[in-house]
DNA sequence: ACCTGAACACCGTTCAAGT
DNA sequence: ACCTGAACACCGTTCAAGT
């Protein structure tokens, strides 16, 4: 419990910078905790003001605004991603490479909806945004890929699996109600209405039911990486 | 303008249902054109019920909260791309079709940012989705795909084009200040660098910064074409 | 039968005042 | 030098009261 590292109780040795560092990361490490356990909505200023035991108006000198608070809770996030994902391996190949990453995308927006949902389709500017975009493009320039292609498609790659991510981790924030009402709208919509409205819907009733949404993710980034090996075999 | 529709000023000869109905097809108009004009944060409850001079709680017996509007407010959207897409010429290669679905998805994140990011990864549930998703469904039949096969990649196409969409979107409802900070992100960033630290991201500065948004949303949408191709190749 | 408006329980953020 | 707390300008939503 590093609960008070916001509050000046550290060393008088520290500089002024070092003391502040030290302070953002425990309301970062707050935010990220309450939000997994209260969901976006419970992520406010003066919740947070309360677990760290200040004024909420004091988080307004750590942080110029909400916004630069979350993006900073979303790169702890991507460096946890990170630490899973850890040494690549020489041997490895690239998609494989690629999967690992991906899966572990998926898994960051499973785990914490309410940090995914607010910030998926935003920049952090932070450190570990950075040692993930060296990763992703060293991985698809190592496919033979040119220079142009290799960015093209780790664009793909990036944008694909964090607007798909995105996507769950939204889901994931509504209420449970919603959650369930949208499960279940296959059968709550097409069963119910006239035969020959929806023919093709209707015709694929058992088959929409049924499909999962990670097997939709691993679809798309599957595509993506063939379409990548396809491009570098021709350039070849 | 039908502004005061919302107003019971309609004729006697209307139904209690019929005249509901009205009302929430123009406030949902309203609302679309308040969050065209003022973005995502000026679509409130209040400011809704100033422009269709009525108080913002009467709202409140057309929809069950500002989510059901919402809903509304995307399903018509939505109803306005499948009115840009028209019929389908028989003629029309099953991919063709799909490639102006994806244009016109593109396209309502693009001129509707605020809706969009409100609602991309929600079902709307209404007339105008159950429409669109018979569309898609019908469209990768016709490629001779599986029943199985025709879900899955009903399910990535329109997750895939729905998430690419969400994010421009998204980015489309932020301060303006906020999206030149993101877009010059590249340079900003990497451009201040030491040498060493993101060697393969520094390679690639040129390439990085001068990609734009629609290429990497029509890489995606190929490849999840091409993925579909091959398999209904093989299974012919 | 329909609509209003006061009220509740919140937000993010600013800034003068305290220690 | 640092933190507080009152205050501002908002939210979505409920419900008793009006016409």
């Amino acid at each position: 419990m590093a609960k008070d590292t916001v509050r000046a109780t550290t060393p008088a040795r520290t500089t002024r910078r070092e003391r502040k560092g030290l302070q953002q990361e425990a309301a970062v490490k707050a935010a990220f905790e309450l939000a997994q356990r209260d969901g976006a909505a419970g992520l406010t200023m003066r919740r947070l003001g309360e677990e760290l035991k200040v004024d909420a108006t004091t988080l307004y000198r750590l942080f110029r605004d909400k916004d630069e608070l979350l993006l900073a809770v979303y790169d702890h996030a991507t460096a946890v991603e990170l630490e899973e994902i850890g040494e690549v391996p020489d041997s490895e190949h690239w998609q494989d490479t690629l999967r690992r990453i991906a899966d572990r995308i998926w898994a960051t927006a499973v785990r914490s909806p309410a940090i995914a949902a607010l910030t998926f389709a935003r920049t952090t500017g932070g450190p570990a945004e950075r040692r993930m975009v060296e990763l992703i493009l060293e991985t698809f320039a190592r496919s033979g890929l040119s220079r142009e292609a290799t960015v093209r498609y780790y664009r793909a790659f990036a944008d694909a699996t964090l607007g798909l991510a995105g996507q769950v981790a939204v889901l994931a924030t509504l209420d449970s109600e919603i959650q369930a009402k949208d499960a279940a709208s296959w059968t709550r919509i097409y069963a119910h209405l006239p035969d020959g409205e929806y023919p093709t819907a209707r015709a694929h009733i058992t088959e929409l039911t049924s499909i999962d949404r990670r097997t939709i993710y691993d679809l798309v980034v599957e595509a993506v990486l063939a379409a990548a090996e396809r491009e570098s075999a021709e350039s070849a």
